[in-house]
DNA sequence: GTTAGGG
DNA sequence: CCCTAAC
């Protein structure tokens, strides 16, 4: 059966390891660290970026002061989760004097663990932050060029909205976290950020509640006024589907403080925009929101999910795989920027080596979220004092169109008193993803496979594009009130959207700034066709949605855990149900490697020459069934006729694949099953391939022996 | 262009 | 999956 989804998630975030990786990825990291220092920038330097110059114009006082007190702590600024309900919130804020300093922590409330907040924070000094950054931007700006691709596809044009924070639970971890907006817009370039103009605190993330539980979602609000949450919804659902929005997640409350290079300031930040991202997570709602892809849109190839045929609509070519690798991935990503970074782990992956990488991000430390902390109360007071009384109202508007529309976001703005421009920014969309997973797969590997893809968008590297009155902003130089973002005029015509970083690479794919990369053409084409009884599901994932609820507070949640390389996440207390997910990802580390979301992505790396590599693509029962059941008529030696026999639709898989994978069968089915890794393969197949393989190899010794072959074809 | 096999 | 030798 298969399953299109689209959902909307926010990624929790990332956990990045504290170990060094193999030096192959050392190397890559180093190298591209370099070409990113460049012109990498990051999301939360753009945000941060956005919000200085929002608050340029002005400072609050207040909110100074508050920050002064918090900053004092460890020289950053501090994010604070205060809503228990978990909305996630960012806040810019302006700083002083650092140049392009940007620091942020992030705080994640509302977990279950009220001693364990989430909290993240970036910093973004001297050099070796700013490499931080750069390589976040980088990853993100890769996967942006998938989201366009993807999105290019898609006519419903579903932004997700994506915050992306990092944030660490535990000191060495970051996590990133995005929201996505499901709500569509129409066409790619009217992806539509909104804005909303509002004197309610910033702390709101109630507006955020996207799953049709609104029950749970509480408002979380801090401030004086809360935010609507309606326009929240709206956001994430799916004018074309009409589905269920997807899952949003509302994770806490992330701030994230941006300084502003350009003022003088006295030390302490003067002015406090915030950006709020709502996130909720709700696993429950997730698989209510499966629906059969009734949005094909762009996709021609959907109609092959009928047939039950394997697809990999994504062909990305970063694609980002195993939970295992995960971080290696991530590091990978954002060291690399291209395809072969992905796979640089390779290795590691196959040996089931699990290396922890550097993290590129500098992890800070872990602050509680409690009410108490001084931190959270500067923000919090900041917050109520930065709105504008005046403005009761949260005006949404959905404005312009980015050309990129890969991503658009929401965002509200809210004036303060003083000339500072509030900005709200409720989410970032992302464009839809589309994963396959066969119906055997587990909730866990579902899960996975999601946040593989998420993880995969995350990483491509993005940057913020601004919009005005549905025209983009491209001088970064000009001020707020020199563009027309000021308080005194309607931000209703603000956008801000997610865009690839073309910069690093711009390969065919990416065009222009503007153009979107386009996924090759063969993500459309069904993986292969074959009738098998096996379904895959295919979830098409327009935006994230959280699939881990209970993961909200722990952050990457099972995913983490179910790393059995990963550093332990501390911060993890998700409910047992996922715990008993966890133990099944825990048990068979790589199975959901196999059910793996392909993202597209693409982005030609820095080397037009050399061709990247392959994604990964894990071959499921179904094509494995496949593969058998040709190979026990044609028998080995005959590739390209199993090839065509079998796989004659699955252009992804060559010959040389068929046979590789049947090397790798043969060998799986003579070890035990505690070796095996990966999506476990039906016992009962591995018997028919160890059974085929004796037997054409036998057909085979023959031959040669006797020279004269006759070939008694028929198999069991 | 295919196969086969090592990496 | 990649690469390459061999056919």
């Amino acid at each position: 059966m298969v399953l299109q989804k689209r959902l909307d998630y926010s990624f929790y975030g990332y956990h990045v390891p504290t170990k060094r990786r193999a030096t192959r990825s050392a190397k890559r990291r180093a190298t591209f660290q370099r070409r990113l220092e460049d012109n990498q920038m990051c999301a939360f330097d753009l945000l941060a970026t956005i919000a200085d110059n929002l608050l340029q114009e002005k400072q609050n006082p207040t909110i100074s002061s508050d920050r002064s007190s918090e900053k004092d702590r460890d020289g950053f600024s501090k994010v604070e989760c205060q809503d228990a309900n978990k909305p996630f919130k960012t806040e810019l804020s302006d700083e002083a004097s650092c140049d392009r300093k940007c620091q942020h922590e992030f705080v994640r409330e509302g977990c279950p663990d009220a001693n364990k907040p989430f909290k993240a924070e970036l910093s973004d000094e001297g050099s070796s932050d700013r490499k931080c950054f750069s390589n976040i931007s980088s990853q993100l700006y890769n996967q942006n060029c998938c989201l366009k691709e993807l999105l290019q596809h898609e006519i419903d044009g579903h932004s997700c909205i994506a915050s992306i924070v990092t944030s660490s639970s535990c000191s060495e971890k970051i996590v990133a976290e995005r929201l996505v907006d499901g709500k569509g817009h129409n066409g790619v370039e009217n992806l539509a950020s909104k804005v909303e103009l509002g004197s309610s605190g910033c702390l709101e993330s109630s507006g955020c509640k996207l799953d049709g539980d609104v029950s749970k979602v509480k408002d979380g609000k801090v401030g004086k006024v809360p935010i609507d949450t309606g326009t929240g919804m709206c956001c994430f659902e799916d004018p074309l589907d009409e589905k269920p929005p997807a899952l949003i997640s509302s994770c806490g409350n992330a701030k994230m403080s941006g300084y502003d290079d350009s003022k003088p300031q006295s030390s302490l930040s003067k002015g406090c925009d915030n950006v709020l991202v709502d996130s909720r997570d709700d696993d429950e709602n997730f698989s209510g929101y499966a629906h059969p892809s009734t949005k094909i849109n762009s996709f021609k190839q959907i109609t092959c999910i009928d047939d039950r045929k394997i697809k990999k609509t994504l062909d990305s070519k970063y694609h980002k795989v195993s939970q295992e690798s995960k971080h290696d991935i991530l590091s990978n990503s954002v060291l690399d920027g291209n395809l072969k970074s992905v796979y640089s782990s390779r290795k590691n992956y196959y040996k089931s080596q699990r290396s922890q990488m550097c993290i590129p991000f500098k992890k800070r430390k872990l602050f509680n979220c409690s009410s108490s902390d001084t931190n959270s109360n500067g923000y919090i007071r900041s917050d109520d004092t930065c709105y504008s009384p005046k403005n009761d109202t949260n005006q949404s508007v959905s404005c312009s169109s980015s050309d990129h529309g890969t991503s658009s976001l929401g965002h509200s703005a809210l004036r303060s008193r003083d000339s500072h421009v509030k900005l709200r920014i409720k989410s970032f969309r992302v464009p839809e993803l589309f994963i396959e997973i066969p119906e055997t797969a587990t909730v866990g590997s579902l899960k996975r496979t999601v946040m593989e893809a998420v993880t995969a968008v995350l990483g491509g590297g993005l940057r913020v594009g601004v919009i005005l009155h549905g025209k983009k902003v491209r001088d970064d130089s000009k001020t707020l009130l020199q563009t027309g973002i000021s308080h005194d005029n309607h931000l209703d015509a603000l956008g801000f959207a997610l865009e690839p970083n073309c910069s690093q690479n711009r390969s065919s794919a990416c065009a222009t700034t503007d153009s979107l990369c386009v996924p090759g053409a063969d993500m459309h084409q069904p993986l292969i066709g074959y009738p098998s009884s096996r379904a895959a599901i295919h979830q098409r994932i327009q935006g994230f949605s959280n699939m881990l609820a209970e993961h909200q507070a722990t952050g990457l949640g099972n995913l983490v855990e179910s790393d059995h390389d990963s550093a332990p996440s501390p911060i993890n207390t998700s409910g047992e149900k996922n715990l008993t997910d966890s133990k099944e990802l825990i048990t068979v580390p790589e199975m959901g490697m196999e059910a793996l979301a392909v993202l597209p992505v693409h982005q030609k790396s820095k080397r037009t020459e050399i061709a990247p590599r392959r994604i990964r693509r894990p071959f499921s029962v179904a094509e494995v069934e496949a593969l058998v059941q040709a190979v026990e008529k044609l028998g080995t030696g005959r590739w390209r006729d199993v090839k065509l026999h079998a796989f004659d639709n699955a252009k992804h898989r060559t010959y040389v694949d068929l046979k590789d994978k049947w090397k790798t069968l043969v060998h799986t089915a003579r070890i035990s099953p505690q070796q095996r890794r990966g999506e476990p393969v039906p016992q009962e197949l591995l018997d028919r391939v160890l059974t085929a393989h004796a037997y054409w190899s036998q057909q085979q010794t023959k031959q040669q022996l006797k020279h004269h072959s006759t070939k008694p074809c028929l198999l069991l």
